[in-house]
Parts: structure tokens; C-alpha cells; sequence
DNA sequence: CGCGGTTTGTTCTCCCGTTCACAAACTCCT
DNA sequence: AGGAGTTTGTGAACGGGAGAACAAACCGCG
């Protein structure tokens, strides 16, 4: 099975001709892509709690989405369901986590054992979920050595030889803001292909390297903008010095995003 | 959810005939909500190296993102640059300060002091991009009096009393996924609005309140899925076990994300 | 005072993602 | 075997965001 690309099936209208399961392996939308991982988590716990089959609504209600959109984000994969009856809780999982790559363990490197990466690399979350933490890396000579949740720390200047070594093709920077640009440079010239970078920093990287960012100032001041926005449109909250105090009509404050 | 929506501003093009200060207080898209605190990082580095004007081409390379891009979204808070000239640095990163409400300090707690929880109370960064941690919970008696960052963590039962006696707004959970549905009930319940979620748990809120969620595994297994499609497209690559010897010819893998 | 150069703010178009709604397909019961 | 009931998969409508393009506005200079 090789991908023949876009075959784009054409002709949908034809009705039972083509039962046949091959699923077309082009182009998932990124938005589907990023709920993936979430409908993965959500069939895990199912299947952990003896569940064996279920519908596209209970299946969106563990995953907290619309029961629309996740039976379509799911029929980009193929048809994994059966009509009248739902999906196989088991198969199911296997499914997607063949599409998103996580039936086989992703080895990956960490860069930067602060704070931060401690807590990665002691976390042990990621070994259930496709990924293995092959070495952990760090700059400052007094961190070398040490032990974290059963790999030592390993001097920076080692990068290009253990990402060769493991063939590790996914990076997570964890250090300074200042240092992310430069140990980026290192990770990719020593091969890797994909970047979670931790650290408030634009990353400039070439073609073909993916980036993700987490970064929590961010986050919070999202949610900032938000509760700034409910403390103006709902005088009632204490959130704000200035309170008034005769309550105004509580209008449904509608353009907030809040659930 | 009812949410009646739509009273719709309706004359949003009022163009130069209104050049009062007062800025359009309703309707920033969420998605340029998401890139004001880009954009506020980037003017604060630019204003560190001493920039104090600069064009909307210059921030929108420090930010990452198109000029156009940009512009459009500092639209939505007003006319705050010159035309022929850009933007005035400091007075655009209060502006966006203020827009977000960043100019004054928001009270946050954080509850489930683990790996996780240690790493964010010892984080510095929080406080100068407008936020304040003001209290460390655990339900752990043995962690509970433990001093980090210099705060003290305090037992999960006095999450009530310490929110309203801060006035916290919001609130962070990095407890275990099991136990992060019952912790945001009880943040909701002692008046929390606004939540950060770090627990890999789809969590249930009353309407008014917001939760953001970050999720590192779903991050990497994007990261992998994307890595999984690079490597069947280049067999040159060694991301996978088996590699084809004959390398095909590396035909443009058109749908891939990357950049 | 006008003119060229520069940069913003906005409009227009296109594309992606969300949601509704429904026919097709399956199971179960009679 | 057939019909009733259930649930999937998808076509189609809709809304929002991204990016290109351009007129308006501003500065500096002659
Ligand atoms: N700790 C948090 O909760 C938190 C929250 C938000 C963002 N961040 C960001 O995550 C990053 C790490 O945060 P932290 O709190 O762990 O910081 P930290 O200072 O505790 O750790 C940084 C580590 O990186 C190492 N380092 C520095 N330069 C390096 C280089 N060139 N190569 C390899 N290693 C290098 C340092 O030796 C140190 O061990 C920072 O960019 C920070 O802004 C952290
Ligand atoms: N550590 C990481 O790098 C990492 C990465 C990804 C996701 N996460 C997620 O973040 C969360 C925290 O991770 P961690 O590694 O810090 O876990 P941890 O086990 O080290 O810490 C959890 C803490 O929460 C406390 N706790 C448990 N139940 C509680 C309750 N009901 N009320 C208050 N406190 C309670 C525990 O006492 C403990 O101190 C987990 O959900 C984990 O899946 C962590």
C-alpha cells in the first residue's frame, strides 16, 4: 500500500459500488489533525473503562466536540463505522493512531533541563502515547550528569551525535528565550525535523522543519483579554476596583467566547 | 445555548469621520486575540534593544507573521500608527497591553503542585507579562507547607477563602487528569472565571466561564503525525525502519504543512 | 506649496473550517 | 422477510480568517 495519491474518489454518487477499505491516505486538514490526538485520548479512556463500542455523540461527548464535526474529521480516515450500530471502540483507536503515526514510539530529545524540562523529562505521560525520551541535553556543565527520571543529562556539544544515534527526528526546546534560536539551528542541522519549542521566541527555521509553540504566558493572557471583557460587560464581578453597584440588566454578554 | 448573538455593529466603516481616541471596544476575532501577546513580546523586544519606532513590515518579522496579517489585526484596537512613518513602540505596546489588560497585574493560583506545578510557581516570566501568582494548592498533606518560589502551598481545602480573599479570576490546574474535573468545579464554585488547564481531561464549565487547554502529548503526536507523512514522501529520510535503498524522485509533497 | 516616497488602514477575494440536514446503510424485532 | 428505528457519512450552506492589493495619509525636501 503506497499511497496513490488523490485518486479524490470521484464519482460518490455510484452508491454501494466500491466497498472495498482503502482509506485515502491524502490530505487530512490541519484543524482534523489537531483533534486527532484528542478523539485518540478520549477512545483510550473508553476502552479503558470497558467500553466496546460506541456512537459519534458519546464519542464527542468524551472529546467535548460536536458530534458533527468529529463524524466528519473521522471520515477523512476512511469509514471506520458501522451505520445504525457506531464504531468499534478498539479498532477504532488503532485507526487513528496508525493515521496520526503513534503505533510505534517516536524517539525524542530535550534541550534545556530546567525548570521546565525536568518536569518533561520526569513526566511519564508521553511513553503511553508514542513517544520515548531518548537523552536529555543541557549547556550548563554543573546540570551534566545529573539524573532525571532515569537518563542522565548529557552536555549540549553531544546533540548532533545522539539524535544520529537514536534516529530521533522530533526536538522539544525547553531553555532561555535567548538560546532557543541557536539550539534550534543545532537540532535541525543535526537532523531533526520537528520542534516543540517551550520558549518565548520566534523560531526561523527551513523548509520541511515543522514548529509548534506552547506558551503559557500566551494562554493566560487570552484568558485575560476574556475576563477583562466579562468584568466590563458584567459590572456585578468583584474582578474590577470599580464596581457599579445597581446592576444592569445581565445581557446575554453574546460575542464572548465562553462556553 | 441560546445566545441570541448578532446585535451586529452594523456600521463598522465609519472611516475618518469619527477621529475620537475612543477605541472600538467590541468584536476582535478570536484569532487576533491569539496574536496580541505575539505582538506586545515582539514590541518588548524591540523596545529593550532600543527601537522606538518601527513599521508594520519590522514587528510583523519579529512577531512571525504576515505585515498584512498585521495590520489588520491592530485595525480592530484603532489608528494607533502613522501613516509614512509606523508605529511608536512603547505607546503600541501599551495599547495592546491595555487592550489585553495586562497593564495591571491579575491575581492567578495554581492548584496541584507536582512536577508541573513546581516548574510554573518557579517561573519569573509570569510576573512582568502581567500576572501574579498568589496561591499554591495541593491535596497532599505532605507537600502542603513547602515553600516555592516563595509562596507556600496551602491545602486544597482553602481554595474558597484564598480565591475571594485575592480576588482571583483565574486559576491553573496541573493535578492529575483524574482529579481535574472536581478541582475546576470547586476553582468554579469559589468564583474562578477563567481557567488554564495543563491535565489531559476534557473539563465541563457552566456558561460565563473559560478554559484553555494545553496539552503537550497533543502537540507532539501533531508534531509526529506530520513527521510520519515527511517520511513517506522522502524515502531518502532515516525517520523510519524501512527505508528504500533507490530513491525515488522526491516529487514536491504538495499537501505537506510544513514551512 | 507641491511632489515624490513611504507606510498605514481597509477592501475585496478566496479558502478553510463549522454546522445543518438527510439519504444510505445497518440492526433488530416481528 | 420486511419494516421500524438508529446511526453513519457527506453534500451544501454559511461564517470567519488569510492574504493581496490599493487608496488615503503622512513626512521631508526642494
Ligand atoms: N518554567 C515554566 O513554568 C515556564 C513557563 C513558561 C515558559 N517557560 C519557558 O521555558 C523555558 C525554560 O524555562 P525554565 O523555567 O525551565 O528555565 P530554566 O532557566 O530553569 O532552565 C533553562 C535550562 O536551559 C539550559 N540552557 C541554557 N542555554 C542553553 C543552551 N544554549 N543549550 C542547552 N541548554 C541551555 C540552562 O542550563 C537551564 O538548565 C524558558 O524559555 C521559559 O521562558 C517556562
Ligand atoms: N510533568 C509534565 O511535564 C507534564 C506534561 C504533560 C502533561 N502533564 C499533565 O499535568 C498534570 C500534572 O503533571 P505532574 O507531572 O505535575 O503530576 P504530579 O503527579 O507530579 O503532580 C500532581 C499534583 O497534584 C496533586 N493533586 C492530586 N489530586 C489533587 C486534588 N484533587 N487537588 C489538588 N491537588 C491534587 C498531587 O498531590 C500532586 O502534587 C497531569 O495531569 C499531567 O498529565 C504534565
Amino acid at each position: 500500500m503506497t499511497t496513490p495519491r488523490n485518486a479524490r474518489t470521484a464519482a460518490p454518487a455510484v452508491g454501494a459500488a466500491e466497498p472495498s477499505a482503502k482509506p485515502v491516505e491524502r490530505g487530512i486538514p490541519e484543524a482534523t489533525v489537531a483533534r486527532l490526538p484528542v478523539y485518540l485520548r478520549a477512545l483510550t479512556g473508553l476502552s479503558d473503562t470497558g467500553v466496546d463500542t460506541c456512537s459519534s455523540e458519546e464519542l464527542a461527548a468524551a472529546a467535548g466536540v460536536n458530534s458533527a464535526k468529529l463524524r466528519k474529521d473521522l471520515s477523512y480516515l476512511g469509514s471506520y463505522g458501522t451505520r445504525g450500530v457506531g464504531y468499534d471502540v478498539e479498532y477504532l483507536r488503532y485507526q487513528i493512531a496508525r493515521e496520526i503515526g503513534v503505533t510505534q514510539d517516536w524517539p525524542v530529545v530535550i534541550v534545556g533541563i530546567g525548570n521546565l524540562g525536568h518536569a518533561l523529562a520526569n513526566y511519564s505521560g508521553f511513553s503511553s502515547r508514542g513517544f520515548r525520551i531518548v537523552a536529555l541535553l543541557d549547556a550548563d556543565p554543573r546540570r551534566q550528569g545529573e539524573d532525571v527520571g532515569g537518563l542522565g543529562i548529557r552536555p549540549f556539544e553531544e546533540i548532533e551525535r545522539l539524535v544520529e544515534e537514536h534516529h530521533v527526528a522530533i526536538g522539544v526546546i525547553a531553555t532561555p528565550a535567548v538560546a532557543a534560536q541557536h539550539v534550534c539551528d543545532r537540532l535541525v542541522a543535526a537532523g531533526v525535523t520537528s520542534i516543540l519549542n517551550f520558549a518565548p521566541a520566534v523560531l526561523t527555521v527551513p523548509h520541511g522543519v515543522d514548529v509548534r509553540k506552547v506558551d503559557l504566558s500566551i494562554e493566560l493572557q487570552i484568558l485575560a483579554y476574556h475576563e477583562q471583557r466579562k468584568a466590563l460587560a458584567d459590572p456585578g464581578s468583584d474582578a474590577v476596583p470599580d464596581a457599579l453597584p445597581s446592576g444592569l440588566a445581565p445581557l446575554a454578554a453574546d460575542g464572548v467566547v465562553s462556553r
